[in-house]
RNA sequence: GGUGGAGUGGCCGAGAGGCGAGGCAACGGCCUGCAAAGCCGUCCACACGGGUUCGAAUCCCGUCUCCACCUCCA
């Protein structure tokens, strides 16, 4: 009998046990970026985390996967900063949301199955807020302005979500009502508003205007996943008011809309939350500067999705050097031409039933750095076919994780001409170097590994032959 | 005020009543011409104060500290 998955469902909070609504078939949504600024290391956690529930949804239970992330390409601030560098708003967006997808792909991250923008969905949006007027639980602002809220205090369940009681909300400080019945209303439908460019801003019935941020996941999750789905993901942080406020319109509208809840905690520095709002966030592009990429996916995949993680100078050291330790295995074992085995039938028991436990992907790491160690010593045991054994085991489990050292992405353009005229003129070197070890020149064969390693090129001896490898990317920690 | 999360060895980070987490760093040993890599070993921790229990990092009570959300946020 096949185990379940089980998530911790922050809705119930409480660990639930996977069951899709269509047997075999799971859609995920998760809340992408707001395309208004660069992205940064905190953001592409989030994608990270379910990057990997989404391998394990497939790998660990052959599930047939919808995977939704949205590009939210229309808001406040998308308007402001284009407005301040003198650009068009959409070329605004559509600058920060390439950066975004380079940032995803330089990870490996999947691409989601649809990448749905939000410009692009004006008719559904504007449908779910016809729905939910025509069902009393949404009505146009009193005043001119062309907004459509949503009428809290029509949804009793409003606050379900995060477990509070409407009265217990405090009102936004800058009560503005602005034609609200209640100051907890949101906005579904934003009016167009004069100083605002005519081009964002689409025809509906109360007047040309703009959708609120939380409609459009709404709208979006329905048009690919259908009224009800398998799980909604996204940060803590959009826990309230926007995962609430999505809830309450898709169920007031009659959907029933997400089964499960999972959310990822953030990235922080100096204990705080990175956030482009704090102005300490750390772009992916400063980031990959010090470091591969391989070392920052794996610190960024190597802790529980619900815990915080505090980024340090020396966290993407630390990584690269386990994953590096993950590396190094898998290039001692010589295993001809056998290609990765299916996973079904390698990944070891205790690495499965972590990761059904909620994604518990350091229990699952631990795992392979176990089968890590078992190979090396069975390696140093002359043991080839333990050795092997563990080396598909790693290669399953780190496939699963996203890391796979040996997965051809993060070797990046490698078979090129500049990597092969590399490889002649190392291999040159080592000759020299063998010859004098050879003859117990010692200083010459010295000579040639320091004029390697300056150039970066780290030399092992092996007993069959010296290996190369460029060294890992040298980190300057900005601190002591 | 309301609602949540968290304090684990030098560092990062799992676990959740008895059973080695794991990684990084450090130190000792093996291996090596020397290294590197690898292996073996050492470092045996759970914010604080009580309590329950044969046994508590884990359960209960109290205290302290930190973080987050309450309409910009992954």
């Amino acid at each position: 009998m096949r185990v379940s998955l089980r998530l911790f469902d922050s809705a119930s909070r409480e660990v639930r046990e996977l069951r899709p609504a269509t047997p075999g078939h799971v859609g995920v949504y998760l809340c992408g970026a707001t395309v208004q600024g660069a992205p940064h290391v905190g953001h592409i956690r989030s994608s990270v985390a379910f990057d990997v529930l989404w391998r394990w949804l497939e790998t660990g239970h052959g599930y047939d996967v919808t995977f939704v992330r949205n590009v939210t390409d229309v808001d406040d601030k998308i308007l402001v900063r284009a407005a301040q560098a003198g650009v068009p708003w959409w070329a605004w967006a559509l600058r920060h949301e390439r950066e975004f997808s380079a940032a995803y792909d330089t990870l490996g991250l999947r691409r989601p199955t649809y990448e749905p923008r939000a410009t692009g969905h004006a008719t559904e949006m504007v449908e779910l807020v016809a729905e939910l007027v025509e069902r009393g639980h949404a009505y146009v602002a009193e005043d001119d302005s062309g907004d459509v809220y949503f009428d809290v205090r029509s949804w009793e369940d409003y606050g379900s979500l995060t477990h509070q009681r409407l009265d217990d909300m405090a009102p936004a400080e800058d009560a503005d009502p602005r034609g609200k019945r209640d100051p907890r209303d949101f906005a579904l439908w934003k009016g167009h508003k004069p100083e605002e460019p005519a081009t964002a801003a689409w025809p509906a019935p109360w007047g040309r205007g703009r959708p609120g941020w939380h409609l459009e996941c709404s709208a979006m999750a329905r048009r690919y996943l259908g009224d009800t789905f398998d799980i909604h993901a996204g940060g803590i942080d959009l826990r309230f008011p926007h995962h609430e406020n999505e809830q309450a319109q898709s169920h007031a509208a009659g959907l029933g809309f997400a089964n499960l809840w999972l959310h990822n905690a953030w990235v922080t520095t100096g204990g705080e939350k990175m956030s482009k709002s704090l102005g300490n966030s750390l772009t992916m592009s400063a980031v990959l500067r010090d470091s591969r990429p391989l070392a920052l996916r794996y610190y960024l995949g190597q802790a529980h999705y619900r815990s915080t993680i505090e980024f340090t100078s020396s966290s993407l050291v630390e990584a690269d050097a386990a994953v590096s330790r993950i590396q190094s295995f898998l290039r001692r074992v010589d295993v001809g031409e056998d290609q990765p085995r299916d996973a079904g039938s390698v990944l070891p028991q205790h690495f499965r039933a972590a990761m059904d436990d909620d994604l518990n992907v350091a229990g699952a790491l631990s795992v392979v750095h176990e089968t890590v160690r078992a190979g090396n010593t069975a390696l140093d045991a002359g043991n080839r076919t333990a050795a092997v054994t563990a080396w598909h085991a790693v290669r399953a489990m780190t496939a699963v994780l996203g890391v796979d050292p040996l997965d051809g992405h993060w070797a990046g353009a490698g078979a090129s001409r500049e990597a092969a005229a590399l490889d002649a003129l190392v291999q040159a070197e080592l000759h020299t170097r063998a010859r004098a070890r050879a003859g117990k020149d010692y200083a010459t064969a010295d000579a040639v590994r320091d004029r390697l390693a300056a150039a970066g090129v780290v030399v092992e001896d092996t007993p069959d032959g010296a290996r190369w490898s460029l060294a890992a990317h040298p980190t300057t920690p900005e601190d002591g």
